[in-house]
DNA sequence: TTCATTTATTGAACTTGTTCAATTTTTTTA
DNA sequence: TAAAAAAATTGAACAAGTTCAATAAATGAA
């Protein structure tokens, strides 16, 4: 149940396997059916979750009533809301599965016994916070310095598979465009072959 | 001279002062004048700086030639470029001082002393990144939903402090708009009070 | 398979923001 | 304190992206 966490855990850092086992006993398995959700505006996020299955996006909802998508979490990636997990406020953002889907779920407890007890972990998470830091500094400037049509193609070239999961109105949300736009975009690339 | 610092990281963690003492001894005091750069794209950027006088701007120059600065630094702010310290590859960012200014810097190895021998410091970073995501996370959604005029506004009103020390130049740099449509949305703004 | 729902496409009118160029104002430096 | 440099303003023409509405295509559920 946990190979993929342990997989990907030896990939960040160097742990024992005792540890290693210590931690992943730690997780709850969970199956979420699509379109169902693991948190809602409102709630207090009281999860970290390791996705083994499927695909989720996580968004917010403005007062508009628009949907804008902060990240896609497929197998492999981790999904939480950090601000609410850490601080126990009330999140802002949705977590929906757009596919059935399989997830490891840590609490908040567990957690903090892994940070007091097994040191390796205080690491993994400062590496993982650390990367998807990066990533969305990188994402930042891009959205700062670039024309929609430039960050759809880096987007389908950065996740290609990725890609093919998604609707466009899912891409569109993540872009920060209309679904309308994005679909004259495609035309647009699509005419110039 | 470091005293600034130690009020900082007491405000984060718990950490006894003999640690405490220990980790800022490992920094180093620099004066960087006005318009001068503590790192510049191409560089590896080698230290990771506490600001304890002055500001900083940390940004990107796009292929057309435009900038877009990632975050301004004043008075008890970290700078760094992450990507490029932690993984000793050369950074795409310039880190330039808008002021006369001090900082604290401390080097690759000494971080990495400091994780290995003073546990308290692994958890301020964790906490630090954490911190600083949850508030890129928050940037992100605003601007995919929020208007120039509405991220302006937001601006003055979440550092109206910084919005002193900043040309307008530089604070359009940050929003992502040019400046002279900055102007034409103060001009707005101004007229309607 | 069929019907209902969701997703995608297209066009027209509109809004937001850019670019360029000229002018004024402010700040810096000699 | 004058001259030079940098920052701010303004207008006009343009480009990027939105909104709304209508239609077509794809997907899902019974």
């Amino acid at each position: 149940m946990t190979s993929f966490l342990k997989q990907h855990i030896n990939k960040h850092i160097s742990i024992s396997d005792t540890e290693l086992e210590e931690f992943c006993n730690l997780f709850q398995h969970e199956i979420i059916k699509k379109k169902s959700f693991l948190l809602r505006d409102g709630d207090v996020c009281r999860f970290e979750g390791f996705v083994t299955k499927g695909l989720f996006r996580v968004y917010h909802i403005d007062k508009n009533g628009a949907e804008q998508i902060l990240y896609f979490a497929m197998e492999n990636w981790w999904i939480t809301d950090i601000d609410s997990f850490t601080n126990e406020r009330p999140s802002q953002l949705f977590i929906e599965a757009l596919e059935d889907s399989e997830v490891l779920l840590i609490s908040k407890k567990d957690k903090e016994f892994a940070y007091t007890n097994l040191p390796a972990i205080e690491k993994l998470f400062r590496v993982m916070t650390q990367k998807t830091h990066v990533a969305l500094q990188r994402r930042m400037i891009d959205n700062l310095s670039k024309t929609a049509d430039q960050r759809y193609l880096d987007f389908i070239e950065k996740y290609p598979q990725l890609h093919q999961r998604l609707s466009n109105l899912q891409i569109a949300a993540y872009l920060g465009i209309s679904h309308e736009f994005l679909s004259k975009i495609r035309n647009k690339i699509a005419s110039k072959r």
